[in-house]
DNA sequence: TGACAGTTACTGCCTAGGCAGTATAATAGC
DNA sequence: GCTATTATACTGCCTAGGCAGTAACTGTCA
């Protein structure tokens, strides 16, 4: 492992990020990944509630409207276990936001749509969205912003 | 909320990152926050497997490690639940890694210490977490990282 | 000193995700 | 056309975090 990290640094003229002597487990990139995400979905279940749809149900739904829209396709897009999507399904159904709807060319599937409410309340829950997340990187050139998109999607290559 | 972050563009000469007509809620910061964070446990739970410990508890133990030495320290340190950390620490304890010790200037609080075990378990978790780290930051110069690092840390202050 | 608020750890209850197993339907290979 | 494999959705079971309530304890302030 060692030797195929640093086989890979040769190549990439990069030496590791962190090393044995400096390394704070608690100060590292990983804890700060883990506490942007938390303080992220507060703010988002926050500014969601008058809504009353949770940043759960919200992220399903933008998963949705970004052009799947299946079950298995949500599962696939963001890593979310069929059967929790399931029952989280029955819940937005409950809630009134979305449908199951058969389909005749694969019977398997349930096609789901958005409900006339979830039409109506989808494009206020992406603009909450849109202004947690600009909050969140107040201060933050277009560049820097872009920047880091651009460094999170190398975390996800590497993976 | 926009009138008052446009208050705050205007003093920090920066706009918001992301508006109405060009944002896509799926392919925004938010979402690739939650992968990479994703990538990252799954990938130190598997480089953590042959240890028999899970990153949950590798977490646990670094910030002990870091100098929080009882439950509500490291809850407070980690955004973590009291109630499951209690349950946590029973599960290091019963895994033969960290001990509750009462002490005596404060007995409502249960000091947390590595057993032996854990003393000589926890330099590897260490060492194998920053492989996995700077896995993920393969290619990343270390300008680049502590940028990262400074992005996130911003984040966390606008939070 | 004694009431009172705050802190710490714990417990029960609820919710929700992860995993394994199942039924149905579609697809590939023979 | 028939079988084996794969895909999709669902269910039960387990684990684990979030929240509210409780008991023991500490520090404060009248």
């Amino acid at each position: 492992m060692a030797n195929i990290s640093k086989l890979t640094d040769n190549v990439s003229a990069s030496a590791d990020i962190y090393d044995t002597k400096t390394f704070e487990p608690a100060r590292c990139i990983g804890p700060l990944i883990s506490r942007v995400r938390v303080a992220l979905l507060e703010s988002l279940d926050r500014a969601l509630l008058p809504l009353n749809v949770t940043s759960a149900q919200y992220v399903i739904l933008s998963t949705l409207a970004s052009g799947a829209d299946s079950a298995s396709q949500i599962c696939r897009g963001i890593s979310y276990d069929a059967g929790a999507m399931t029952r989280m399904i029955d819940r937005l159904e409950q809630r009134g936001l979305l449908k199951r709807v058969r389909v005749a060319d694969d019977r398997r599937t349930m096609k789901l749509q958005l409900t006339d409410e979830g039409k109506a309340l989808y494009p206020e829950m992406r603009a909450l969205a849109m202004e947690v997340i600009n909050g969140l990187l107040r201060g933050f050139t277009k560049a820097e912003a872009r920047q880091l998109e651009d460094f999170l999607k190398r975390m996800l290559e590497n993976a």
